[in-house]
DNA sequence: TAAGATAAGGCACTGAGTGACATGACGCCA
DNA sequence: TGGCGTCATGTCACTCAGTGCCTTATCTTA
């Protein structure tokens, strides 16, 4: 099992680094899978194609956000949501910032790259949109559906947009506060949009709220606004 | 000249029934050039790769787009003129719905080619983005790149769920009049967001008027509404 | 009609990706 | 200790996309 691992790791290692040295397309899958001291089969064993052993693993993260999408409270504003799941995605490059970076450089260099992680970053835009229509899923008014995949392109292109500059940037600075002003950004313009009609209907909405005697108001306070998505300079409930 | 067109036209519509008929990938370049009656490597004379003769000339119409963009009125509202390129491409689609229907059915199917046409509809996307960024060229405000990434974005998925929708429904209805219903409800979500800063500049601006004495007043009108993207209903200039 | 350009054919080659089968390491149980 | 199943790996052979190079036909223009 850790032979697995290992061998895995090595081809990513090799692939990454023959790419960056001679380029991806003058690599071969043989050169790489000699450097990593393995046979071409078993390259193909840990990896479905060239462009998978260079980039990141999204078909594992995209399995995290959807799991992480499942489990979200149904309190919470969609958008907002769809944001934290986007931060999943941030996390996974921010990890390894070095590798990261190493990885930008040939994404930049290599079309079949860059369209292979376009590729990857659309099918989370899908996973959003999929989330967004369930929540509503008794509402298939089609303004929804078109809000629900503006907001997702929206949090994605955000997402993009920040990742880039980090990796523009060589990976310094604190990713995931950029996402959060970016996000906020976005949220602003498209909040009040994306869940207007919702919010009309929220509105009239018996909200149950569970505590203790003992927490300050504060607390609570802070718990509403995380679960409903508002604050308290959000003009949508200002 | 005329036997090029009509060599490039037969692969297609045999690529495409083949595809259709026994699947993209156990459809093969031979029997693709067999069932147009040239030889193999006429095929890729036409096509760089398999899925390329699906597929819409994506490369042609982004030139067209550029070509609109680059041409566009400095004046025009940045978000309605990428609106407007939308249209373009969108109009690639409607052209021919009977083929265009034939070819979601295959993008439905076949990963490969539903990247690849993911991967065509991002170039569209940079190139907005492009046009936008290049339009506030003096001012790099990060706020503006972010707002131009997200208003491009929100553009194309725009556009990308009113084409599915009209595919989906087997090419019936008017398409372009149900993009212009998309746009105009993300530009009122967008609107004042994207060109917010620039509407606070533009507000001081002089703007100069040039007509005829005999030109009607509500001509002029028109004109000042389609140059500046703004229109009596628009909250952002009521 | 000759010359020159341009599209198409023929052919051989590289390299990605797959399928079938063999081998070798490791743990489990008798 | 020996037999057994499992799982990662290795070996070999094959298909097919895509490219380079050279030849052949066709069409244009002087």
């Amino acid at each position: 099992m850790s032979a697995r691992r290992d061998a895995r790791r090595e081809l990513m290692s090799a692939a990454i680094g023959l790419s960056l040295d001679a380029g991806f397309d003058a690599t071969t899958v043989d050169e790489i899978a000699k450097a990593a001291g393995v046979a071409r089969r078993t390259f193909f064993r840990h990896f479905r194609t060239k462009e998978d052993a260079i980039l990141p693993d999204h078909d594992a993260c995209l399995g995290r956000v959807t799991e992480f999408l499942e489990s979200a409270s149904p309190l919470r504003s969609p958008l907002l949501v769809i944001a934290d799941a986007a931060g999943i995605v941030l996390d996974m490059y921010a990890e390894d910032p070095e590798t990261a970076v190493k990885r930008y450089e040939l994404t930049r260099r290599v079309p079949a790259l860059r369209e292979w992680e376009i590729a990857a970053t659309s099918r989370y835009q899908r996973a959003f949109v999929g989330y967004m229509n369930g929540r509503r899923a008794k509402d298939e008014r089609p303004e929804f559906r078109l809000r629900h995949e503006v907001a997702s392109a929206a949090v994605v292109a955000a997402h993009n947009h920040v990742l880039r500059g980090w990796l523009r940037s060589a990976g310094r600075g604190d990713v995931r506060a950029r996402l959060a002003a970016a996000i906020s950004e976005v949220t602003k313009a498209l909040g009040p949009w994306v869940d207007g009609l919702e919010a009309e209907a929220a509105a009239d909405e018996v909200m149950v709220v569970l505590t203790t005697r003992r927490t300050p108001l504060w607390k609570i306070a802070e718990e509403i606004e995380a679960v409903t998505g508002r604050s308290d300079d959000d003009p949508a409930t200002r």
